[in-house]
RNA sequence: UUAGUGCAAAGGAU
């Protein structure tokens, strides 16, 4: 049977839906019996592709076998659920579970919260957050990184300096995506000096900035207008060999557009091309800007 | 970890 979850879940994995549907279904004829971890895998692959109803109907055809639904599978549904849009079902799941007296886990608390701070609701997504507290789940890296996204996106970064010290208090090490969202949400609430010293904080810790983590501080320090700084960094990414993309261009292009040095912004964006990276829609946005903005000084 | 998380172009730009 394992060998089969194998088989069944590269399937899945490798967008080979049908194939893995239909070894399933032949499972019985060579003598294999389906067990909760063939379920969860098919339930999950029909749920990755929007097939939600199917992956409903074989949910409850695994618990008319006698399979007991666990965690996993919860969490594959609820998932799901939301990433069709359809949250009131998501809701269900959780309730059905509880109902049942399945417990969920950690990495349900961290999906489900995700999934709840998606939908822009904030008030549910920090109740999860106190409810997988009270039941004794110590937050993790990914916890509070979930959190910390989900309230930077609903305009709350704010809190990124509580939740920063709150990780550190807590004895959770930061990671790359933690300190990528941190810098982020420091940008976005006025502390940009902070978020600049995290790029030194993330190499002594051993996780070395990557171009995220630069593109965040770069655009931290041009949207307040601080741009031979963001220039320098640019430089210093550049010089430790971090291999800039259309983001950061964009971010500089735009920084120097919103202050009128449009000459500046025409050798950036003449080095991207240089270097073979296609400006983008939002790349010609900036320099559009810059250019309308250029002409209102003229007049 | 044989199944479910912060990467479905996700995290940073307009």
């Amino acid at each position: 049977v394992m060998t089969m979850n194998i088989m069944i879940d590269r399937l899945c994995k490798g967008k080979k839906l049908d194939e893995a549907c239909k070894l399933f279904e032949s499972l019985r004829a060579k003598g294999c019996t389906p067990d909760s971890v063939t379920y969860s895998s098919l339930i999950d692959g029909l749920g990755r592709q929007g097939r939600i109803d199917e992956a409903y109907k074989l949910f409850e055809k695994m618990l008319d076998k006698g399979h007991a639904p666990n965690a996993v599978v919860y969490t594959s549904l609820i998932k799901n659920f939301f990433k069709c849009g359809r949250k009131d079902d998501g809701h269900k799941i959780f309730k059905d579970m509880i109902r049942r007296g399945c417990k969920p886990d950690l990495t349900l608390y961290n999906i489900y919260m995700d999934c709840v701070l998606r939908e822009g609701d904030i008030n549910k997504g920090r109740e999860i957050f106190e409810e997988m507290k009270q039941y004794g789940y110590a937050p993790d890296v990914r916890t509070y990184s979930i959190l910390m996204h989900g309230l930077i996106k609903a305009g709350e970064a704010r809190e990124t300096y509580k939740l920063y010290y709150a990780m550190k208090e807590r004895g959770c090490e930061l990671d790359t995506h933690a300190y990528n969202i941190t810098i982020h949400g420091f940008c976005k609430s006025g502390q940009v000096n902070k978020a600049y010293q995290l790029l030194e904080e993330m190499r002594l810790k051993g996780y070395p900035p990557t171009v995220v983590s630069y593109g965040a501080v770069i655009d931290g320090l041009a949207k307040i207008d601080r741009l031979d700084e963001a220039y320098m960094l640019f430089e210093e990414a550049k010089s430790k060999g971090i291999v800039l993309n259309v983001v950061v261009y964009s971010s500089l292009i735009d920084g120097f557009g919103k202050v009128g040095r449009i000459d500046e912004a025409y050798l950036i964006i003449e080095e991207m091309m240089q270097k073979g990276l296609n400006p983008n829609v939002y790349t010609w946005n900036c320099l559009l800007d810059a250019l309308v903005k250029a002409e209102e000084i003229n007049e």
